[in-house]
DNA sequence: AATGAATGAGTCTTCATTCAT
DNA sequence: GATGAATGAAGACTCATTCAT
């Protein structure tokens, strides 16, 4: 009476074994494509205990952008510590994105491929992307400072959006390469973006020939 | 008032309606949430003949794909000038790829937003994607041949995917600020692709530090 | 001005491909799962023409076995010689019905394994067995008289049923085997249905055994 | 009055339900021309029941012929004793297969004018012919062994086809009198097909006359 | 006379979602 | 708490049939 017997898992498990399987099968199928058949099945369990738990589609596919999308920021500003030069926090930060991709390509499926074009959910997205394109601002934004350098808001939002989208081409290479490897990336990554960025800040400016039409 | 009965036209020119209207509608929907009644009514026409005409939805879907990409492909060629420097080529190229995203921005998303997630097209995407960024790991050979340096063909290769992960991030951006300036769009690419690229051509290469756990 | 141009073909040879194509067609897949487009490509004509000769699908149907029924008809009767004996009429009867199957597989199939099951159609072809029926009846009934014996009516026709289907039975076992004997075929069935027939007009009878539960 | 809910019932009772159903109507209709709504509607129950128990159509329809083949092979193998004298094996085979087509008309239809001209399941039932056809076959041999006499199989195998095609041509005619009395059919068979197998048996042959052309 | 263009209507099939046990 | 049974609604696809040229 008093302790619940614990054959019957506890909330929170189920609730889990559920979205790692949705993520399982949205990764592989998109939003559309996957039935809750499907999700039901590969958590071994009735659907009607998916919708029980965790609602609808759209709000089972929103709890695993979520969840996907929590894990990648916290993984990231977890390996970020603060106090350091910034570029190696850029690089930490780098190197956090890319271990997690490796470790986690279903999630980072549902995140990039799946829920972009998915227009309900591509508002959630573009959400959590413009924290991260925030977060990735704010760094170059106080390498500028620690230069004693000055640059426009809208150009660092456009420099980060590069730096971000091309981090990104590379760990979507990655997720379809398990044998790559993460830190490797993430140096390249580094350097490429680094090297680019540095350039910049150093005032190193490209400017277009004149006779463009 | 003279003419237009908008009815029994010839072939080529209802095909090309079709196209037309299911890219909008691929667009806005994505594959799957798309439906042939909604692309038939787009282009004014019954679902009979579109299936008639253009096949299946899949196949539907692969014409609009083929169309855009090549559309894209074609924008950019024309455009790169050879015996020209080959920033000055990148430049061109970059310029050509981000006018043509803003004046056919349903034909983007379809590229890069839907035609991603879906199994069935992802490798003809792939596909695309893969001449492009061989052509620009072509023009960075090129580059460094032109300054008597030499990378490994992997690396450049994926200095290729950052570069046109970055440009895409960008153009992505693009799409759905309209009133964005695609030239201005190119210019900063260049800056951010160029001195990194550049930078890296020169022999700057960033270190991760010693101690990386 | 005076004798038309023979360019167009006359009505009714285009009328006999049309008919001959929907046999072709309406024989390797039934009535409903052929499909009027395979026809008039069949023909070599376009749809619209064949609804101009021969109207709707079901009276082009209709048209098709009416036509196939005539022919084997007329195929039947055409080699019956009155005044001989009536186990010779029966033996050219049947010989020209398996001549008519082997020649005209196409046509049989159609007339014994599509008609059948389609109800519009299934009167028209229950009809013209009927007619067969009635005749081989009378013949097995002449026979009787020619004898001095006699059966009722009812008993007659059911034997002449129990003949007719045997005949078809061989007659499709024959339209799969293209290298079969039609004769020999036409042999065999007398044999069988003769000297069955021949006995029981004979007098033979088969009772059966009182223990019947 | 007291419980009958018709609801929730378990799967191999609506199972049946739906096979009934299917027979019933597939008999009236035809393959193609019965359709999915008016199987479940028939059955009392929603169309995605029918496909989550019994599959597609085509499914559907190859289950209705298996059970009714079956069905009635059990019929006809059940009546046979063996050990018997085989002039009565056959009659009692021939009446168990009257009084079933009598019993199941709706299944008779099926399995002799629907699935024959519908080309997915000929070969399922002319496999199931087959196996009728060799059994019968079998009984003539035996019969001829009995007697000291020998036939090629060829010749016994066609003799099979005949009688079986005559019994078949009996059996329609029964399904489409439902006033006819099943054992008197079986009676009037016999008759014929023994006193013309017999006389075959026997030793007595027809043969074509000399200037057949 | 002849046909490419066009469509209304209907069918199979699937899926998210909910009862009843 | 857990699930087998059940369905409304919707979407892909086809086809007989008819215009307009």
């Amino acid at each position: 009476m008093s302790t619940p017997t614990f054959k019957r898992l506890p909330r929170a498990v189920r609730e889990q074994q559920m979205l790692d399987a949705a993520v399982k099968v949205f990764s592989r199928r998109g939003f559309h494509a996957a039935s809750m058949d499907e999700i039901a099945d590969e958590a071994g369990i009735s659907k009607p205990m998916v919708y029980a738990y965790l609602g609808s589609k759209e709000e089972l596919f929103t709890a695993c952008l979520h969840q996907e999308g929590t894990r990648l920021m916290e993984a990231i500003v977890g390996a970020v510590v603060p106090d350091l030069p910034f570029d190696e926090q850029l690089w930490r930060g780098l190197r956090a994105f890319f271990r997690f991709v490796g470790a986690h390509r279903d999630g980072w499926a549902v995140l990039y491929r799946q829920a972009r074009g998915e227009r309900p959910f591509a508002d959630d997205l573009a959400a959590m992307r413009s924290r991260i394109i925030e977060v990735v601002a704010g760094m170059l934004d106080r390498g500028l400072v620690a230069q004693g350098r000055e640059v426009r808001a809208a150009e660092l939002e456009v420099m980060a959006y590069a730096l971000v989208g091309a981090a990104e081409s590379l760990a979507d290479w990655l997720a379809d390469h398990p044998d790559a490897d993460p830190d490797g990336m993430a140096t390249r990554m580094m350097n490429f973006g680094w090297t680019g960025a540095g350039s910049m800040l150093a005032g190193h400016q490209w400017r277009p020939p004149p006779a463009a039409d």
